[in-house]
DNA sequence: GAGTGGTCTAGACCACCTC
DNA sequence: AGGTGGTCTAGACCACTCT
């Protein structure tokens, strides 16, 4: 049958709901052009009788899209098509963000592991994790620097079978990145909350920073759980936004006028 | 007709919704502690029939109350009453600071405006805005409270023409939330992005949130976009965070099953 | 095996926006 | 005035989870 993009329709006998077949053909033809940002989509009915889907499928997928930023829609306007998606994305991250850091721009990164050892976790991360009173877990502390300037202290503590494989890995010597050390051992990150408080420096953090004592700092505690909601990772992050700058993105990336400026944004902070 | 909360069922004739009306019935049920936290809900069927509404319906109130935070859902096991309370201002959501607190929670939140007039934009400003240099806009400066307590202080940077559009709106009286009329304005959030610092107050503004000179505030600079990537509100905000919990949220609401003791959900960990 | 939510259909009425 | 999305109904089938 004759569709907007030429290719098939939905595939009907396909295990993929055609709500996110429907999506999927949507966001290639943002990504590809076809749709260009700004452009208005096709009503709710004319996609659910171009499509041969109903209406309320049609809802779901745009629904779906508006959540991942590719649509933005407008009560009683419509849908229109938003930013492409770009390489960096999902600044919601679910990836390592100094993994991103290095990858995407030319920045260095380099960790000092000030700990890296099994030991009873305090009351805050027992309760993160669910874990019983009193349990024993994993402990890395990581002072991290970005292009030579220190710019974080972190603190995670992990459940102890995770700790045994992650303490089997690179990250302990510093080179290897907790997130993707993670991943690959089938830990993704399925959601995560994170809290952001500006906090005085304390002497021993303001000592490991390099900062006097007081200077504000951001002060991020995050917890992360797989797809079974199952927490895998707390940990708590010390920033000097000096020299990360923060940023949160909400919908599509942004679209950032190649203007003259302040030329590094880092991302965001992360294990 | 006899309903779990004793009281009346949908009103049938009411403008409000149906589904507006089922979650605010929800709402009460967890925040009255009819409804522990933990506790799951009646499945989607059940409250179908119990409300004698369709069950498309009943999951646009489940849909709502779990991106509210009210609910976390399972997928195949059901919605489990969750603990709002305890969650902060999602910094990377759609809305303001205003609706995200009071719609749902049961906070107050108090504006001062201490500020609402056309005025010439700071540069900063007008690069956000992409402006020609030197023109003029509409600012906005407030004072926020939360439950009484003084949580930040916010400017506003609006080109004219939509600032003639608040002029004109209850935002000036400190009634109106700016975000919901520039909605209704057809000025829906696309996109946006957010810096975060930690700051040392300085005289004024410490004199404004009530604290010392020196104290650290969350400094949040915002630049959003609409549908056709025209920037249409630059601000900033001050921070009290030990007034206002700042959240993120990476991925679906995060889950919050109650105790530790709780029926352990697949605490299988995979390979 | 019973229960639950995920997905889907094929309608419908209405308020609101655009033309 | 006509188009659009918001809201709603009353079904249906299925895969997965729980017990």
């Amino acid at each position: 049958m004759s569709t907007p993009d030429g290719g098939e329709g939905i595939d009907r006998v396909s295990v993929e709901p055609y709500y996110l077949q429907l999506a999927a053909r949507i966001r290639e033809q943002i990504s590809t052009g076809a749709l260009a940002m700004g452009d208005r989509l096709p009503s709710e009915g004319e996609l659910a009788a171009t499509w041969n889907l109903s209406r309320a499928t049609v809802r779901e997928a745009l629904r779906l899209l508006e959540e991942q930023g590719w649509v933005t829609r407008i009560p009683r306007r419509g849908a229109f098509a938003s930013m492409p998606q770009q390489r960096g994305w999902l600044l919601q991250g679910r990836e390592g963000f100094f993994e991103d850091e290095v990858e995407g721009r030319r920045r260095q990164v380099t960790t000092h592991v000030l700990r890296a050892e099994q030991a009873p976790l305090p009351e805050s991360a027992v309760e993160a994790l669910q874990l019983p009173p009193g349990s024993h877990g994993y402990v890395l502390e990581r002072l991290r620097e970005l292009d030579g300037k220190v710019a974080l202290f972190s603190i995670n503590y992990l459940p102890l079978q995770i700790g045994t494989l992650v303490s089997r890995s690179d990250v302990p010597t510093g080179e290897g990145s907790l997130n993707s050390t993670l991943r690959k051992a089938g830990y993704a990150v399925a959601s995560a909350s994170r809290t952001v408080e500006a906090v005085a420096a304390d002497g021993d953090i303001a000592d490991l920073l390099q900062v006097r004592a007081g200077t504000p700092l951001l002060k991020i505690k995050s917890t992360t759980w797989d797809a079974k909601l199952v927490a895998f990772d707390h940990h708590e992050v010390w920033v000097r936004s000096d020299v990360v700058h923060v940023e949160i993105q909400v919908g599509a990336p942004a679209p950032v006028p190649a203007s003259s400026h302040s030329p590094e944004i880092g991302r965001i902070v992360s294990p």
